[in-house]
DNA sequence: TAATCCTTGTTAAAAATGGTTAAACAGGAA
DNA sequence: TTCCTGTTTAACCATTTTTAACAAGGATTA
């Protein structure tokens, strides 16, 4: 998952390029104009860092901060501010800023301080991954090395007939409908591509032949289900 | 080692101001007149920052930085624009920017930018140093020597060998896109390019067979995958 | 229930992609 | 120059995927 961030920046030219620049860079990020909307923003959803404005209608950024540091005592915030100005810098740590940036900054340095706060904060979630092996009945899949081996012998799997058994795997006694599959493999559900995926079923259920408890069924005008029979 | 940087500028008077200044700062500059130009000398070259001209005759800026990017979405890009107009540093930042600079400017911030980027990069560098050695199963990988030791031989590699299997160790059971290996690898995705490409998996393919656990495996219409297999 | 329509099954051919080998080419070294 | 080495190009073959054609099975309607 993307980590959300919240930036509340009266300019509207410097907060769509806020935006958009920490969108490109890999952030979910939600746009606020003003303090008030910030505020409601934030108890509206979780965000993992603030980016606030200091010079604010409605609502100054220090306010916002404190109201935000009243409701949750983690998530990190930076501060935006117009000039370098001492006592603001001070009044901001003291209210629990992580960092300020002075105006005009370069883009590169917030990513940088944004992905150093992070890093601290936010821990590395892992992705999923598909088992290897993956045992179920007769059979032994591994889905990385393109290798199915049934009670009668070893498949090489092609590519698209791998990305379909993983999928049924995945889903095993559920079904699987063929836009998700087409949409997943073929990255279009088209005429076409549907009769491609259907040769492939067909293949597909040749090689579980070797493993009879386990079949293909078709569910009519939807998809297909792998079914685990008796 | 100075640090390498290509400057893509068509106004001649300030493409040399630029040039000089910067290679008076202790970098090795190639100062080219137009986006053409530019492109081929970024194919020619390792460069370790781009400082590009938005507004240039035959490719502008934009296509340019495409271009590089599409090769090596490491390199830092700085452009220049004539007027700070939203939407351009917007598209810039899109693109994969790092740094934009509005003329007119001074070369003092031109050259804190460059240091402050450089700064970050080469740290990254230094963190992603490819493992000399690295052992993997029974094979032991010198990227640096071109060096391959397998369980029978010592190969040495030639260049494209070992850009290549660099890749694949550095991308071990995920897929590597053929279009991405041939970017980096041969600068350029095309027809000829792809084939040679082929004939160098071939040869890897050959050189691994010494280490059976090890495979390169075909992603039918997306790349190749290096894998260890059970 | 027959007629029809739409979806799916099956097979084969066509097209696209990749594998292999060797010859051609290019550039540097002897 | 000739030789050597690495790389590209070419030709041919193999595999994978898509397309096409037709058959079969459900669903729907009269």
């Amino acid at each position: 998952m993307k980590p959300k961030l919240l930036i509340v920046e009266d300019d509207p030219n410097l907060g769509e390029i806020l935006s958009e620049y920490l969108g490109l860079k890999g952030y979910d990020t939600t746009l606020m104009r003003d303090g008030e909307e910030g505020s409601n923003a934030f108890k509206e959803s979780d965000y993992d860092l603030c980016i606030l404005d200091l010079m604010m209608p409605k609502k100054d950024g220090f306010t916002l901060a404190k109201e935000i540091r009243s409701i949750d005592e983690e998530t990190p915030i930076i501060f935006l501010t117009a000039k370098s100005m001492k006592q603001d810098i001070i009044k901001g740590f003291t209210i629990g800023a992580d960092d300020y940036m002075t105006k005009p900054f370069s883009m590169e340095e917030l990513l940088m301080r944004i992905q150093a706060i992070l890093k601290r904060s936010v821990k590395k979630e892992e992705e999923e991954v598909f088992p290897n092996p993956f045992k179920i009945k007769g059979l032994t899949y591994y889905y990385q090395e393109n290798r199915l081996i049934t009670p009668e012998r070893e498949i090489n799997l092609t590519t698209k007939e791998n990305e379909l058994l993983k999928i049924f795997f995945e889903n095993l006694n559920r079904t699987v409908e063929r836009s998700t599959a087409l949409k997943k493999i073929w990255k279009d559900d088209s005429y076409f591509n549907a009769r491609s995926m259907d040769v492939y079923i067909a293949k597909i259920r040749k090689y579980l032949q070797d493993e009879p408890s386990l079949k293909i069924l078709t569910i009519h005008g939807e998809g297909f289900k792998l079914v685990e029979v008796n």
